[in-house]
DNA sequence: CATTATGATTTAGCTAGGCTAACTAACTAT
DNA sequence: ATAGTTAGTTAGCCTAGCTAAATCATAATG
């Protein structure tokens, strides 16, 4: 076996952290970290959610999920609405200028990926597309989080 | 053009915070976290160096290269010696611990993805390693940086 | 030798994103 | 009604970034 998952495994990390390093640079001076681009395009993509509903999606605590949307929120990207059916409860959407910071962002975004992938191939690009994917279809998935062993005890 | 940078560029981000999310699931209870791991695996694998070597290779500012390394220091997994040459730098090195460490990390982190990756072809890793390299080659390297007014200012 | 400039590191203080523990409020089931 | 569960929040702690400014060593110059 030439490829070691465990050579894979640290190329992975490795690569995550540096990329969103480069990428957090671009992002910022919008206020628009990763994590909060992140929940904010669930929001648009995928339409109003619950806070428990995207802290899920997102793989965070509640009280992260909590903090990211007040930050969102006192940016007037996000809005907030008591669930009718359920008091607890309160359903997320982006704003209409939370849907246009998103495509900003995104804009910015390819702004630098641009710069970066100057010098990398169609077909390298294809590559990182299909890698995107693939890592979104094994890691994003919320199960696997009681049942991957917990290794520390 | 099937294939937008714009889409790829979101999609790399979403993964990679997603990707990091998880793997810190693993690490964590450790003391290991990525930005530590990372550095570490630059001293272990790269050799010795000094503080600003290890702040320009991470890509990050002269402070929060100390205080990454004074955490690794605290647990004994890095040690510092006066560079002989130069009284005012210091030369980093991974002591017999930190090494065993970043190896333990490494196979905890394989264990994590293991799981993730049950469900991968060999294709799809071999994908994924493809686009772990290009990343590292694209980002990584500190050129490009000229834009964003840097540690040399 | 004194002065000044440069360079390596650290300190102080800020922001953001993670977490757990502990709480309130509201729903569910008995 | 009372016990248990679920949604969300608050408080408090940690790490990881940053900038600005201090410290101390070396280098360059007059």
């Amino acid at each position: 076996m030439a490829l070691r998952k465990g050579d894979v495994a640290n190329r992975l990390h490795s690569a995550a952290i540096h990329l969103l390093r480069r990428l957090r640079e671009a992002d910022s001076k919008t206020g628009m970290t990763p994590a909060r681009l992140s929940a904010l395009s669930v929001l648009v993509f995928g339409g109003p959610c619950t806070l428990s509903e995207l802290a899920k999606i997102e793989g965070v605590t509640a009280p992260t999920i909590t903090r990211l949307v007040q930050g969102l929120e006192s940016d007037g990207l996000v809005v907030r609405r008591d669930d009718p059916a359920d008091r607890r409860a309160v359903i997320l959407r982006a704003s209409k200028r939370g849907t246009e910071m998103l495509q900003d962002g995104r804009a910015r975004r390819v702004k630098a990926l641009e710069a970066l992938l100057e010098s990398a191939t169609p077909t390298g690009i294809q590559t990182l597309d299909r890698s995107a994917r693939l890592i979104e279809k094994l890691a994003l998935h919320p199960h696997s989080r009681s049942d991957v062993p917990r290794l520390s005890k």
